[in-house]
DNA sequence: ATGAAAGCGCTAACAT
DNA sequence: ATGTTAGCGCTTTCAT
């Protein structure tokens, strides 16, 4: 238990208040005498009460703005948990969440959904962007009017976010290289399938593949990228006549929604090969459990929610501003026997 | 933000002692009362404020004590860590950590520090418990006098814990299974090597590997369990021994300490077969570099630290019992690109 | 530029 | 059995 701002005033000679300020940054203070303060609750390590903090500052009321896609996808439901459990943990402040959760996107609605949130008076949002300049230019706008944002799942360039949260989409490229090769014997014919080459992440996460098979597994050839735009049925289509105009492929992996159709493609033709799979949705776990799937592997969703409202709240409450502004989640491996 | 104890005492036309008294079981309190106070608490959606009771409850000091074998292991050093993480978190509360860490114990040596922490006074331990009736009773005896007791790590029976915090070794061992069958393509020789065989969680570990095996994969064998007892040279001697009595060997599985020496047995050798081993060790992660290693299973240790005084920790503060006496943690398969 | 005082929701003596 | 009072460490007015 550090020592307090009382006791620091007393060493000081000076009052309270005048520490308050000092810490806090609120100005209105003797240079030499900030100096000092400064100096002395350094070398006596102080450290702020956060209970205190809690209790004193109740009534600054702060509103936080979401915008997820959240309509039956179990990876935005797992996200809105988090963000769910977040809000939770900041509950003793008066911390309001405003939730706009819509199945899919256009640029128009989210552009409109932000306006909408500014007007309440949000000074923070978390948002899961859509790649588009509107988009870009919409957050620069509202960052200039001095909210802050925070970008989850997805990232888009050009935005000057308070922080990323969500995968590191190279890394999980490459991890899964690697799971595939363990799973393959070193050597395989593999279909990609991705929602869009022009998403952001998708498109990395493929990078970060083809790196990890140049680099260590010769024998192992991409024979296709697929894009499915995260639909089932586009997926059950594309997947099937890809399959036919490829009967050497032995590895199909989903990194990106639409697995189901695909998958369900891949039976219908009783065609034979190893299937990988990202995100636990429902159907893929029971793919899973029927062996059908190798593993699946997840991107933390609701460490995603939690911890976006989480660097949003410190920010808010206490200033603080995340060191690096990027925060990854792990890329989780599921078998069968984890679930 | 909920309605506040206050509020409820003006409601109820007492005051806020009252309230208090009824809300946290202080007895001396008319039944009449205590019911109608509850009620209204419940109908009324009352939570307590945890930041006014951190602040009011800050002269309450309370005691902690650990036992865990820390030195020189990282696996433990990373428990130590999640404690120091939980202790952190507790700040702002009065609460002490007394550790003692050892770098192996004898029974004699964990009854001895026991008696020692009971004697300054801890209203708590943490403690991974030598599986002997010795401990369990000097344990219960200490439950008796209304120190709690978390158990970290390893699980042993008969002690009536507040909780066991750690991994769940039959699972873990289901997903070993799981995935070598996934890396030899379903048919392997295998050497399971454990610590000792009279050790409950390696036991359990290689129940649940058998279990699989015999349920999904008849082409897996287990051409032998070895015991190195957690230790580097005896395990490159054994090792050594059992693949040139079992030439036919093609997965070794480390599930336990000494991966070190019997993966050098292995290359010393020239010995080729695929190797899993457990925890994220220095070497195990070197190994898993040069592609020597096929998979690293790591138990979460931090999070196995940090819950353990977490759940201490709210129930010594707030009085909150975990609902289900056992929290496990996840077996998180790391694989070289996950590094 | 600095200080004094009230109050956040709760706990823990100390009355009655 | 119930009420009163004084803090816990901090923020926020309001004085000076």
């Amino acid at each position: 238990m550090s020592i307090t701002m009382q006791e620091l005033a007393y060493m000081a000679g000076v009052s309270r208040s005048t520490v308050d300020r000092v810490l806090n940054g609120r100005g209105r203070v003797n240079a030499e005498t900030e100096q000092r303060i400064k100096h002395l609750a350094e070398t006596m390590g102080y450290t702020p009460n956060i209970a205190a903090k809690a209790l004193a500052s109740k009534h600054k009321a702060i509103k936080i703005g979401c915008i997820i896609n959240a309509v039956g996808n179990i990876f935005f439901d797992e996200v809105a948990a988090g963000i769910e459990a977040a809000a939770e943990e900041l509950s003793g402040f008066d911390v309001q969440i405003i939730t706009r959760d819509v199945a899919k996107l256009s640029v128009d609605q989210q552009t409109r959904l932000l306006d909408q949130l500014a007007e309440e008076g949000v000074q923070a949002i978390a948002i899961t962007p859509i790649n588009d300049p509107r988009i870009v230019d919409k957050l620069n706008t509202l960052i200039a009017r001095g909210i802050q944002v925070v970008a989850v799942t997805a990232d888009i360039a050009g935005v000057n976010y308070l922080s990323y949260v969500g995968c590191n989409h190279i890394k999980s490229g490459r991890i899964t290289a690697n799971l595939a090769a363990m799973i393959s014997g070193w050597s395989a014919e593999i279909a990609f399938v991705v929602g869009s080459k022009t998403l952001l992440g998708h498109d990395q996460r493929l990078s970060g593949f083809k790196e990890v098979l140049k680099t260590y597994y010769p024998d192992m050839h991409i024979s296709g990228v697929i894009e499915n735009q995260d639909d089932d049925f586009i997926s059950y289509t594309k997947v099937s006549q890809f399959l036919t105009a490829h009967p050497d492929t032995n590895l199909v992996i989903f990194a990106a929604g639409g697995s189901h159709g695909g998958i369900r493609a891949i039976q219908d033709m009783s065609y034979h090969c190893k299937i990988i799979a990202f995100d636990l949705t429902e159907q893929n776990k029971q793919y899973l459990e029927q062996n059908v799937i190798s593993c699946v592997l997840c991107q933390e969703p609701f460490t995603q929610g939690f911890q976006a409202i989480k660097i949003l709240g410190d920010h808010l409450l206490f200033g603080k501003t995340p060191e690096k502004n990027r925060f990854y989640t792990k890329t989780e491996i599921v078998v069968r026997e984890a679930l």
